[in-house]
DNA sequence: ATAATAACGAGA
DNA sequence: CTCGTTATTATC
């Protein structure tokens, strides 16, 4: 039944009517009456009997295109269990909107879409079998080479077993090629793929990878950004089973493949993997979801491991893919830290662009020899938090280790989880009763870089305008994280401005955000053999700068997973937060059946006068803790509870 | 939204 | 105890 409220997400039986019988398959969009009215629904399965006792006829099939495939109706329930959110706002993610004309153009030239669609499922079994004879064609490992687990990851692909994969790219990857070679081994078992990135630039790159490995036509692009015509006919491409290799932004994560053998998904860390819709789901937990419940490999990578990446190798479920510390040490540039009180003194160039000197020696050398620079400077709009003004650890709540902020310029800190107010705060690091909040002024930096360095071109990629490409010679090229363009060649340095403003975002994930930018601009450097230099303006003392100059993000997120567990922080935990008016927030609460060993933090105020509460339990109560949610949010929508409540499962930002 | 069903209370 | 009215609950 496609109505989200949450009292209602189970299955309704209805007749068929002998007119409707042949279209009314598995999978099809129906209308039925449902309290009156006329209601969309989904076509789950077709029984013999019914124990309801007065049935109501199917009104009318949709369309007879089984657009739900067993496979993605099984992992859509599982998303909505894992987030405590309804079948139905899973599936609206998860099948586009029907567009009749794209509809009329793929099913009157392809294969009939019944005939073989529902194969996919039960046909798993037999694709095993199908992929494991010996004479199967053997796939190049190329630059898997460089790492040491990398060829037997291929190979698994090719032999269709579920291989699990953590992979920590080195600086200089081509890591499109190395997906495209992935997944031309899982087509080579015979088998077919899903790939999920970030945005649209990492998209076309993957494309233009995957075009150069498999050919044209063999692979089809699946994002929210085509417009509805377009992933509409991108989606019953893959359904009907024309092309078995979907790659896409997050839309395409419950993307229908045919004999699924590998979900992959790059940069993981990237905010914009988590949909923003309820119930919320990230990319990497569908697609993790998808290869649990289907046998399916899976591959997690990156330049930067986050901490979800971290336990999935800790725990075992995964593998992880790394270059020998020699290999990197050959590939990566030259690093080195700064701090970030500007030497005015020494260098006129250098005082006009305040910059640091060693930045600003860097890139003059880099473009005297010819060679590109990339500065990469923080967008602006990050919320400041709190720190020791005297060692700049995070000043954290003493109760609940949430994060500290001031509510004004002159206000006492209080915590923005718990709300209790700490007045007599001192640093559990080195004792400090100050506190300062962070301040930047990055973009002037920027843009005074040029007048720094007269007569260079500069180029700016920022959040108007991405540039993919820059070409190889003398230049500045600067830009936000996110939007750093490849340069042909590489960059002979990169510049780190303004770390201070990344690494006391009031976030939970501060430091991994900071070190994940941090590699993905340095990853564009050339190697510190062929004249690459990265400059960092941080204290090399603090840990994601550590992790950055010795390219060990591994050894960052295993840290990092340390402090959440210790903390009792996602992904150690699993946590929901319950956002509405306070009354509301203490309705659901008091009616939520949940498991025994759950915290209940809060309330600390939302926006728009509205509070927030967090619940957390062991991962072991993960599935209880939903439940019991849901289950309180369908009490409240059966009785028509007026002020909506929002429930989120792992939010990506905790404060 | 609306119909059934349970709960309740007043009057016989 | 029954009827009429009102809250509650399920909706195939």
């Amino acid at each position: 039944m496609d109505v989200p409220l949450p009292h209602l997400d189970r299955p309704f039986d209805y007749l068929v009517p002998e007119a409707l019988d042949a279209d009314a398959g598995p999978g099809v969009r129906v209308k039925v009456r449902f309290a009156g009215q006329l209601v969309d629904g989904w076509l789950l399965e077709r029984a013999e009997s019914s124990e309801h006792p007065k049935l109501a006829y199917l009104e009318k099939v949709v369309s007879p295109v089984p657009v739900l495939s067993p496979e993605v109706a099984r992992l859509a329930r599982a998303v909505a269990d894992r987030y405590a959110g309804s079948l139905a706002d899973v599936l609206r993610l998860a099948v586009p909107p029907r567009h009749a004309r794209a509809e009329k153009a793929v099913t009157a030239t392809d294969v009939p879409p019944s005939a073989d669609a529902d194969a996919d499922a039960d046909a798993d079994a037999d694709a095993d079998a199908d992929a494991r004879p010996g004479g199967r064609a053997e796939v190049d490992p190329r630059g898997w080479r460089d790492y040491p687990a990398g060829p037997a990851l291929l190979r698994a692909l090719t032999d269709g077993r579920p291989a699990r994969a953590v992979w920590s790219a080195l600086p200089g990857e081509d890591w499109a090629d190395r997906y495209a070679d992935a997944v031309a081994a899982a087509v080579a078992g015979g088998r077919g793929a899903v790939v999920v990135v970030a945005d649209a630039r990492d998209l076309d790159r993957l494309d233009a990878a995957l075009t150069a490995v498999l050919g044209a036509g063999r692979h089809v692009r699946l994002t929210a950004a085509d417009g509805p015509a377009r992933r509409y006919r991108a989606f019953l491409t893959a359904r009907t089973g024309v092309v078995d290799v979907v790659i896409g932004t997050r839309a395409a994560m419950f993307a229908p493949v045919r004999r699924l053998g590998l979900v992959a998904i790059w940069d993981d860390g990237d905010d914009l993997h988590a949909e923003p819709r309820a119930p919320y789901p990230h990319a990497r937990d569908v697609l993790l979801t998808r290869a649990r419940l289907g046998d399916v490999a899976a591959l997690v990578g990156g330049y930067a491991r986050t901490a979800e990446a971290q336990l999935l190798v800790e725990t075992g479920w995964a593998r992880e893919v790394v270059a020998d510390r020699a290999v990197v040490r050959v590939r990566t540039p030259a690093m080195a830290p700064t701090g970030d009180d500007p030497q005015l003194a020494r260098d006129p160039g250098a005082a006009s662009a305040r910059l640091p000197s060693l930045a600003w020696t860097t890139a003059r050398d880099a473009l005297r020899a010819d060679l590109p620079v990339l500065v990469q400077v923080p967008r602006r709009g990050y919320v400041p938090s709190v720190a020791c003004a005297d060692c700049r650890a995070p000043a954290r709540c003493p109760h609940c280790a949430g994060p500290l902020a001031l509510p004004s310029a002159q206000g006492t800190p209080a915590c923005r989880w718990c709300g209790r107010v700490a007045a007599a705060y001192a640093c559990p690091e080195c004792g400090g009763r100050r506190l300062r909040a962070s301040v930047t002024g990055a973009r002037r930096t920027a843009e005074e870089l040029g007048r720094a360095f007269p007569g260079v071109p500069v180029r700016t990629s920022g959040r108007e305008e991405v540039l993919a490409t820059v070409p190889g010679g003398a230049g500045l090229v600067i830009a936000t994280p996110g939007a750093e363009p490849v340069a042909e060649g590489g960059y002979g340095a990169v510049l780190l401005l303004d770390s201070w403003a990344l690494l006391t975002r009031a976030d939970l994930r501060a430091g991994e955000e900071a070190l994940r930018r941090w590699m993905a601009a340095a990853a564009l450097a050339r190697p510190g053999t062929a004249g690459g230099r990265v400059v960092v303006v941080a204290d090399g003392a603090l840990a994601p700068v550590q992790a950055l100059l010795r390219w060990d993000s591994a050894w960052f997120a295993a840290r990092e997973l340390a402090e959440r567990r210790e903390l009792g922080f996602p992904p150690a935990v699993r946590m929901a937060s319950v956002t509405g008016a306070a009354e509301a927030v203490a309705d659901l609460l008091a009616g939520a059946r949940l498991p025994g060993d759950a915290e209940v933090l809060g309330p600390v105020p939302a926006d728009e006068g509205r509070e927030r509460m967090l619940v957390r339990v062991p991962r072991s109560r993960a599935a209880a803790m939903a439940e019991a949610l849901h289950a309180a949010a369908g009490q409240r929508s059966a009785r028509k509870a007026a002020d909506p409540v929002r429930l989120q499962v792992d939010p990506l930002t905790l404060f």
